[in-house]
RNA sequence: GGAGAAGUACCCAAGAGGUCGAAGGGGACGGUUUGCUAAACCGUUAGUGGGGGUAACUCCAGCGAGGGUUCAAAUCCCUCCUUCUCCGCCA
C-alpha cells in the first residue's frame, strides 16, 4: 500500500511513475473524497469532544440533586449525529482503502519502464547448451532413471503432482541440504513454519484478493478461508506484522523451507511439462526486515546469493532485471535468475529476488523504532528464493546427462547424496 | 469434539456504568545520599493510530478483536479470536 500523505502531496509525480508500469490513473475524485472525508471527521471529532464535556457534567448535577432530563435529551440528538457521521466516514475509510489497495507499488526509478520485452539481461554465466537430437528432456530423463514417479503421483493427488522417489529423492533432498547450509553460513536464521495461513497472511503479503482462487482454500464454518501456503514468502511477510522492532534488531534476515501449493488452473502449455510447473513444489525462500537506507544493499545480497547458488551447481544461468510492467504489484523492483533448459532452449526463472520497499510493511503495519530520534517508521521487506527446486532438477539432469542417459550429480551436493555421483537409467520393468 | 476459566500498559495486578487513559507493585531510566557496592528516598516511564495547526499545542480513538445498549462502557449484552485446565478422540 502506498503512502497517502505522499499521494497527496505528489499526486502527478505518483501517477507519472506507476505509469512507467502501465498503471494508469488519475487522483483527483480521490483526493477530492480525501478532502470531504477528513473535513467531516474533524467536525465529527469536535462533536465528540462537545459530548465528552458535557457528558462529564451529568455527574455532578445528579450528585447536586438536579434535573439531568433535558441534558440526556439534548446528548441523545448530539449522539445520534455522530453515530450517523461515523457510519459515513467509516464508509468513505473503507472506500478510500481498497481505492489504495488496488493500486500497485511505485517502480524503482533504476528499473526500465514498460513491459516484459524491456526486461534486460544483467549477467550471463556458462554457455547456453545448443540442442542435440541425442540429448533426452528432462521428463524423459527423470523418467528413464526413476527420480520421479509421474504416474502414481497423479494416482495419489492428479495431475500435477508426482513422488520424488530413490535417487530422485536423494537429489531433491540434498539440493534442499546445500541452499539451507550456504544461508546458515551466511548467519541467515531458519524458520520452519506453519503451511497453513489465515486469510489476512494473503492479504498483507499481497497476494489476495487477486490470487484467491490461485491457492488451496482450506473452509471452515466462517466467511473467511485459511489456505495452504503458495509460498513460504507469504508466512515471512505476516512474521512482524503489527510490531514495532528494535533498530538493533534489523536486519532481520530469515529463511525458511516449504513446499509451496498452487492450483495453476488451467491447462499447461506443452512445454510445461514434467516439473517446470506443478500443484506442489519444493523451495527455500529468503527474506530480509531492513532499514529504509538498507535496503538496497540487502536487495544485491539477496540476489548475489541466489546467483552463487545457481553457479555452484554449475549450471549455466543468467541475471534478468525486470521491467516495471514485469515486477509484480507490490514490488519496487526485481531480478529474475533464469536457468537454461536445453531441450526448451529458453532460460527459465528459478530465483525472483525483489524488494516491496516499505508497500508490504504499511500493509502489514511493520515498524521499527529509530534509536536515534524514537520515531517509529516502516520497516522495508525484501525476498527471494534460494531456490525452488523444480527448475533446478530439469536443469541439473538436462546440463549434467551423459550420451548414454546418465546424469553426473554436481559436486557441491556430494555431502548430503550418500555416495550416490551417477544416477543411472534403470532397466524396463524397474518400476 | 465437549465442559469450564482467563485475556487491562515492558511484566505482575486492581478495577465492576460517570474526572479511569486507568490504583498498587516490579522492571527500566534519571536524581539525592555514598569511599565503592548495596539499600533507602525522590522523580520519570502508553506505546500507538488518526484529525486540526507554520508552531507551541490541541482534539478524537484506544483496557484481546468486532458489534450492541446508554447522555456516558475497561465495567452490561452479543459474536469471534487466543491461552490455560479437565474430559473425549488419537490413523
Amino acid at each position: 500500500m502506498l503512502d497517502i500523505a505522499y499521494i497527496r502531496n505528489n499526486p502527478q509525480e505518483v501517477a507519472e511513475k506507476l505509469a512507467r508500469r502501465g498503471f494508469e490513473i488519475d487522483f483527483a475524485e480521490f483526493l477530492e473524497a480525501d478532502a470531504r472525508r477528513r473535513a467531516l471527521m474533524h467536525e465529527n471529532e469536535e462533536s465528540k469532544a462537545e459530548r465528552n464535556r458535557q457528558s462529564a457534567q451529568i455527574p455532578v448535577i445528579k450528585k447536586e440533586g438536579g434535573d439531568v432530563s433535558a441534558w440526556t435529551a439534548r446528548l441523545r440528538e448530539l449522539s445520534d449525529r455522530i453515530k450517523e457521521n461515523d457510519i459515513l466516514i467509516n464508509t468513505m475509510a473503507e472506500e478510500q482503502l481498497e481505492f489504495l489497495r488496488a493500486i500497485p507499488n511505485i517502480p524503482s526509478d533504476d528499473i526500465p519502464a514498460g513491459g516484459k520485452e524491456n526486461n534486460e539481461v544483467v549477467s550471463v554465466w556458462g554457455e547456453p547448451i545448443p540442442v542435440d537430437a541425442s540429448m533426452k528432456n528432462h521428463v524423459e530423463l527423470v523418467e528413464s532413471t526413476g527420480m520421479i514417479d509421474y504416474e502414481r503421483g497423479a494416482k495419489l493427488s492428479g495431475s500435477g503432482f508426482w513422488i520424488y522417489r530413490g535417487a530422485g529423492a536423494v537429489l531433491e533432498w540434498a539440493l534442499l541440504n546445500y541452499f539451507i547450509n550456504d544461508h546458515l553460513n551466511d548467519g541467515y536464521e531458519m524458520l520452519l513454519t506453519p503451511h497453513i495461513l489465515n486469510y489476512s497472511c494473503g492479504y498483507v503479503g499481497g497476494q489476495f484478493p487477486k490470487f484467491e482462487e490461485d491457492v488451496f482454500q482450506i473452509r471452515g464454518g466462517g466467511d473467511e478461508f485459511q489456505f495452504i501456503l503458495p509460498t513460504a514468502e507469504t508466512a515471512l511477510t505476516n512474521i512482524h506484522a503489527d510490531e514495532i522492532l528494535a533498530e538493533e534488531e534489523l536486519p532481520k534476515k530469515y529463511f525458511a523451507y516449504t513446499p509451496c501449493y498452487r492450483r495453476e488452473a488451467g491447462s499447461y502449455r506443452a512445454n510445461e511439462r514434467g516439473m517446470i510447473r506443478g500443484h506442489q513444489f519444493n523451495k527455500v525462500e529468503m527474506f530480509q526486515y531492513t532499514r529504509p537506507e538498507d535496503s538496497e544493499e540487502a536487495f544485491a545480497e539477496l540476489v548475489r546469493k541466489a546467483g552463487r547458488l545457481v553457479e555452484g551447481l554449475g549450471l549455466a544461468h543468467r541475471i534478468s532485471m525486470l521491467a516495471a510492467g514485469d515486477c509484480s504489484a507490490g514490488m519496487r523492483k526485481t531480478f529474475d535468475i533464469e536457468i537454461w533448459i536445453p531441450s526448451m532452449q529458453i532460460y527459465k526463472e528459478v530465483s525472483s529476488v525483489s524488494t516491496a520497499g516499505d508497500y508490504q510493511a504499511r500493509r502489514g503495519s511493520i515498524r521499527f523504532r529509530r534509536a536515534e530520534t524514537g520515531k517509529v517508521e516502516f520497516c522495508h521487506t525484501l525476498n527471494g528464493s534460494g531456490l525452488a527446486t523444480s527448475r533446478v532438477i530439469p536443469a541439473i539432469v538436462e546440463q549434467c546427462q551423459q550420451p548414454d542417459g546418465s546424469i553426473i550429480v554436481p559436486e557441491v551436493l556430494k555431502p548430503w547424496m550418500h555416495g550416490i555421483d551417477v544416477i543411472r537409467p534403470i532397466g524396463e520393468g524397474h518400476a
